[in-house]
DNA sequence: CCCGGAACCTGAAGGC
DNA sequence: TGCCTTCAGGTTCCGG
């Protein structure tokens, strides 16, 4: 699943073949992706604009174009982006033509993704928590945002409004690296595992960014390739595997109808 | 505001 | 071989 490393690789390949690019060519053939335009008035809209620079929020993508007007697209749980796929991708639900000769495309087999036109980039940044590699993310900061919260830590995590970003893999992840049950109510950890949470989320997401993300399931890169961080993956999906730290058997439990992997010995209620 | 569950969506996987 | 159910999880919506 696309969480925050894997939409910044995403973006990162890309801009060599988008920025600066002009859009000479928009096919959409599925009426639930684009918002809030009808297929025509999208496409309209999007023709002929300069793409001038990408940029991510979250899980958000942005493409800032010339007409000042952003394009924003959520991969959710099985969008991708394909630079010049070979023509059978299955799935395909938008190409833009750019005029180096590249093709981008939408390819999202569950049809969950969504793109759409907004002012400016505040429209979705603003309900958004800290971005978790910037100044602005700190351990006061998820402190804050974890006090009085009575929900399992994990569920927090999740909530895009206390640090935005944040999946389910990646939740899974950062707390086993605080040694933190995920079912621990969020207002009942102590400053000093908060300390440790506000730092491993930032390990483990500079780690998978430069791993260029988690190839499970659906998501690939721009060029189609892997990404390699679901190898260094210590609990997200390995139910019954052994935990590389102390030998038992990981764990599965549904947090919010969230499959929640974890070491029942590191992390301990 | 906070919490938990359902809905959205489709392909894979497992049971019988 | 095939039908049916369950599962996957990012976001949004709704009821308590």
């Amino acid at each position: 699943m696309p969480e925050l490393p894997e939409v910044e690789t995403i973006k990162n390949e890309l801009i060599p073949h988008v920025a600066g690019r002009l859009i000479i060519g928009v096919v959409v053939d599925d009426d639930r992706l684009v918002r809030p335009y009808s297929i025509g008035e999208f496409c309209h809209k999007l023709l002929g604009q300069r793409v001038t620079r990408l940029s991510r929020r979250g899980k958000y993508l942005m493409f800032h174009l010339s007409s000042s007007n952003v394009l924003i697209a959520h991969l959710r749980m099985t969008g991708s982006l394909v630079i010049n796929s070979t023509g059978d991708e299955a799935h395909t639900r938008a190409v833009l033509q750019l005029d180096n000769g590249d093709q981008l495309a939408f390819v999202d087999r569950r049809r969950l993704g969504v793109m759409w036109l907004a002012k400016n980039e505040d429209e979705v940044a603003a309900k958004l928590g800290a971005e978790p590699l910037t100044a602005e993310f700190t351990a006061e900061v998820l402190a804050k945002k974890l006090q009085c919260r009575q929900a399992p830590i994990k569920a927090v995590l999740l909530d895009q409004a206390v640090v935005a970003g944040i999946g389910n893999m990646y939740a899974d992840e950062a707390l086993f690296a605080a040694r933190i049950h995920p079912l621990k109510k969020a207002g009942d950890l102590p400053s000093r595992e908060i300390e440790k949470l506000y730092k491993v989320i930032v390990n483990v997401l500079q780690s998978a960014i430069e791993n260029k993300g988690a190839s499970v399931d659906t998501y690939k890169r721009p060029s189609g390739e892997q990404g390699t961080a679901h190898y260094e993956f210590n609990v997200a999906h390995r139910r019954g595997e052994t935990c590389h730290v102390c030998g038992t058997a990981i764990e599965r439990i549904a947090i919010r109808n969230r499959g929640s992997y974890f070491c029942p010995n590191c992390q301990k209620l």
